[in-house]
Formats: C-alpha cells, structure tokens, sequence
DNA sequence: TACAGTAATGTAATCCGTTACATAATTAAC
DNA sequence: GTTAATTATGTAACGGATTACATTACTGTA
C-alpha cells in the first residue's frame, strides 16, 4: 500500500506537493498536479487517515451516547446528527451506555485518548459530574435530555409547556381524571413535564391527584404495561392517560387492550416523542412530536462548532401535538 | 496536555519504559513502574491513539452497514457485535447507506483510508461487485444478508428452512390458502424464502398460486399495508400471510384490524425476525426468531480473526418458530 | 539586462506512540 | 571474583501525513 512519500517519488516531487494536491490547494501548478494525480493513480494510492489525523490532532469522529439503541425515540436523531457530521467530514460512534457509569467511561476515555473529537450525550443518566469536567478540555453538547446549570450547551424542547398542551387536550376532550405515567423526578424532563401537568390541571380548577400519578423504572414497554395494570385496579379509575414517553403509551395500550377495555371510549391515551410505532399501533396513538430530526441536526451543528473552539448557545426548539385515535374516536 | 515524552522526562525514564508500563508489560521493575504510573497521574497523561494508531497502522474501529437504522431488526445484532467488539478493543462505526452506492462508497472509503479496519455488511442492495474487490484487501464480513458465491464469508440462518416451517405452521393451523409477501427476488433471501413457501405448500398438495405471491418495494410498515391492501381485496381471498419481516407483518395486522376484520379468525399473519416490537402489538405476532444477539456476535468475532489475517468459515445458525396470538387465538 | 515581486516547489520539523536493537545493570554460577 | 546469563532500560527509526519556512523558478518592468 503505498504512501506518501512514494506518490512523491514517482510523481517526481516532494511531499509537500502530494500533500498540497490532496488537499486542493491551488498553489500548485497545472502541469505538476497532473503529474502527481497520475502517480496517485498508478499506484493505487489512498492518503491515510491515520496520519493525517495524527498530524492535525484530530480524529474526525464524534460520539452519540445514548441510554440504549432499542429505544426507537433516538433514532431520528441520530439521522439528523449524521447527516451534518458527514457534510463535515466528521463521523460518528454510536455508544450504547445503558446508563451505566462504566460502561459511560468506556466512551469517556475515547475523547480523552484523542478518538473522538466531542460528545453529543443523549444519556439523561450520564453522570453529571464526569461531563461537566470533561467539557472544560473537550466539546460536549447535551442533546434532549440534559442537566441544566451545568454550563454546557443543549437543544431541547419546552418539556414544562409540551406537557401541559398534552394534557389540556385531553381536558378538552372532556377528561377530568387524567393518570400521568412518569419516570423517576431525578430526571429533569420528568420534573418538568410533571409540572406542566399540574399547570393544565389547575387551570381548569382541579388539583392534582398523587394517586393518579404512576413512576416507571424506564420508559419501556414493560413499564408502560405495568403501570398500566396499576391504574386499571384503582378506586376511581381515570379515563385517561398521559405517558411520558410513546413506549410507555404503547405498553398502556396493550394493556389496556387486553383487558377488553376500548381505547380512547374507555381511556383515552398520550405518548410522547412520536416515534415511528406510534403510528402502526391499534388505534394509533395521541403524542406530542419531537423535531428529533432538527434537534440532531443542531445538535451537530453545535457541536462542530464547540469543537472549532466557537461559543454555543443552548436552543429550544418548537414541538407539536399530534392528535390520533388514541383520544378521538 | 501531556505526551508520553513529558511523561518519560518526568518520571525520569524513557519513553519506551513508559510505553512499556503502559501496554503492561512485564519487562519492567517494580520501582520504575512506580515512578511511571505517578508521573502519569501527575500530569493528568492519557495516551493518544492517534500516535499509537499511526504507528500500529490500525484504527481499532469496524463498520457496520446496515440500509437504515429505522429497521429494529438490526438493533439486536448491532448488540451483539458490539459486546465482542468493545472487549477486543474496538469500537463501532454504524453506517446507514440508505442502499445508496454513492453513501455505501463514502463508508468504503474509511477502509481504504485506514480510518476503519474491517466492515460487518448487513446491507442486502450492497455492491457486490465493489465488495468483491475490497474483499480481497481488507476484512470484510456479510451478515444476515449476504451474496452467495462471492468468497466472502458471512453468517446467516437457513433461509429456506425457516420459510418452509413458518408455512407448514400455517399448513396446520388449517389454513390451504396462504399467501405471501416478499421482497424482491433480486435479494437472496427472498428467493430462499419464496422456496421454503413452495416446499411447505406442495408438501400438502398445494400447488403455489402465484396470484398469492406479493411483492414489496421495502421491508417497512407502509408496505405491509398496501400490500394487505391488495391482498384482501382479491378475489378468493387467501386466509392466511406469511410476511417475509415483522415490520411488513405488522403494517399487514394494522390494516386488517382497520378494515374491521379478525386476526387470527379471518385472517392468521406470521411475520419474521422477531423483532422486539413484534410482542407489543395487538394481537401479538407469531415470527421467525432469528438469533440476532447471536448473528452479531459470530460475525463480530469472524471480523476480528480476518483482521488478525487469519482464514474464517461461514456459519448457519439456527432459527426457531415462535407462536403467538397471530395464528393461534 | 537586471531586479523586484510573485508563484511554485522543496526541506525538514512535527504530531505521538511502538519496538528492534543496543547497552547497562543485576543476578547466577563456578 | 569473574564471567555468563538474565533482566531492565535507553536510543532512535518508524508509521504517514501537514506545513512553516527556505529556496528556486518565473514574470513583469524599467
């Protein structure tokens, strides 16, 4: 496999020339870049990324933490991340952590060893601590979930507000016991999104049940069943539910299926996130619409420019409610 | 940030000591590992794999290339590759080609450029003919979806087989008329299946009606339906489908749950991958469960004796029917 | 023709580890 | 106490590109 220097050799010039060929500078003359294109050519020539990449110290490689890649809610975003990373030349390292701190360091230590140029973390898991100190050295970007006040750059949507419109639908639609199906309050969007339920309630004049709201260990489809079977046994059954996320909802569904109740006659049903399923369930399913693409995109986007050492500003971005059969008939 | 130079200089060695303490290897003395390992965390050092990568002329990073993350078909195998992958030091590079040669080619380049050591193919539209080529040079395995005859090993389940029972479950159920959605036979797999179909039904004396056979465009949801669409719209209509992917299946049961119909009573699916989505939807779909974990683990550990340049064998694994509400009420 | 100014090309340092080979230090053996 | 054998450490080349700076070639002008 040949190198540089051989290029150069056979091209009967110096390194310098190759090098100023393969990278499109134009201060080579016609008849030279001729001559080097041809040896690059003949001999079957490709540049090596290696040194390249150790010469600019850099490694053209971006990393994606995500809790887990079952979970059908990132993959848009991913989409988005990559398509910008590859119109800059960047790649990137998808990295499953299931949120597990060794794992997360695993990943770390690529960043630290100089294998990835920056991290876009989608993990609202991550250990806090080690990103905020890693994202003094190195370019980080919270994608969707995110810990606030760590001074590090995110893109999100409004959870407080995106919620509230969810539920106030719902009260539209004439529900008065609505069930909220959340994860554990450590996770902001969980925190955030309960109180836009609480804002919806109160507004119409009803306090906010403890009873009605149900914690899930993740936002899987399981959780969404068990919850599920939960609410159904209660004294003074809601007539519907919010989920915070559309697996959450799926399992909902399936339950309540299952239990020969009608969806949304008998319960109605929100997820969150609109992710592709959410449109192949029966009936399908109520949910408020991530821009998961955009928010990827500009994620990317943030990130190239954290690591060509430009400042970040945070984004929000606009979500939207969309309304299936999962609460119209 | 530090290099193995300052380190060296710091602990008062040399750099092939440091570089010695740093691979582990035994050649050095109690005390003088000491000193190194502090001037180490002394200097806050982390070796970069840029260097070492030049020098070891390896990027420890495989690709994978899958047409589309959307399919959750390839999430499962991703996990198994990725586990052996990670504790054999390399990491994952995943590459949605969309079956399009121009992105295929931009993820062929990382090999010719070094940037990635072998590739793990999954993309069943991929350019055998470019594959070939590359085949011969760098390591190159095909998983799941492969081309026959090309001397590239791959790993896979018995195609055929696994058809052919899927049908004869249906065979037994009671069912005479099946029909069947495939892809295009241009794909391998597709004909393999379309065999396994034909076997099952003359083993009963059933002739294989080719107004029962469907072909799809894709192996998503939407194509699954409009096919459903057409199959119940057909004149002696068949009782039972078989779908050559889950996610077809899936569009398939949503369409015939929408025209108010039955599954399993008027009409039985049977869908295939197994997938996790498979179990959540309503009524559960009976499926050929491929070992997906398995199949990613294998080729993974294919891929990493081709790097090491030795010879590798392809494998079939086994399959196995799982019966669900689809087919049996 | 000579000189300045510009364009084209070359030289060599640099990025950061790894490792073959050379050398120094230690231990073992007699 | 020597010498041989073993162990520990060091030196320097190497992997393959990029680029600051130096040098050479060319163009234009007086």
């Amino acid at each position: 496999m040949a190198n540089i220097q051989q290029v150069a050799k056979h091209a009967g010039v110096s390194v310098a020339t190759v090098s100023r060929v393969l990278n499109g500078q134009n201060t080579v003359s016609g008849k030279t870049k001729l001559k080097v294109e041809e040896a690059i050519k003949e001999l079957n020539y490709e540049p090596s990324m290696l040194g390249r990449n150790l010469r600019n110290s850099e490694s053209r490689i971006v990393l994606i933490l995500i809790p887990t890649i079952s979970n059908p809610f990132y993959l848009e975003i991913i989409k988005g991340i990559e398509n910008i990373a590859i119109s800059h030349n960047y790649n990137i390292l998808l990295c499953e952590t299931d949120s597990d701190p060794e794992k997360e360091d695993i990943y770390f230590d690529l960043v630290r060893k100089k294998m990835a140029d920056g991290i876009i973390s989608m993990d609202p898991a991550v250990n806090v601590e080690t990103l905020k100190e890693l994202a003094e050295k190195y370019a980080i970007i919270q994608c969707s979930e995110y810990g606030g006040g760590i001074g590090i750059p995110y893109v999100t949507i409004d959870n407080e507000e995106a919620s509230y419109r969810a539920v106030k639908h719902l009260l539209q639609m004439g529900h008065k016991k609505i069930a909220l199906m959340n994860t554990d309050e450590k996770f902001l969007y969980a925190r955030e999104r309960k109180m836009g339920y609480q804002r919806a309630l109160e507004e119409q004049g009803i306090e906010m049940n403890e009873n009605y709201i149900f914690y899930t260990k993740d936002l899987e489809f399981e959780n969404g069943q068990q919850a599920m079977k939960k609410i159904l046994n209660i004294t003074d059954r809601p007539t519907a539910v919010f989920a915070v996320s559309d697996l959450l909802a799926i399992g909902a569904l399936k339950e309540i299926n299952s239990s020969g109740m009608n969806v949304p006659d008998d319960m109605a049903v929100v997820g969150f996130d609109k992710i592709d399923f959410s449109n192949m369930t029966n009936p399908t399913l109520t949910t408020v619409a991530q821009p998961m693409y955009k928010m990827g995109t500009t994620a990317a986007k943030m990130l190239i420019e954290k690591i060509r050492g430009n400042k970040v500003d945070s984004v929000v971005l606009d979500f939207e409610l969309v309304i299936r059969e999962s609460t119209a008939g």
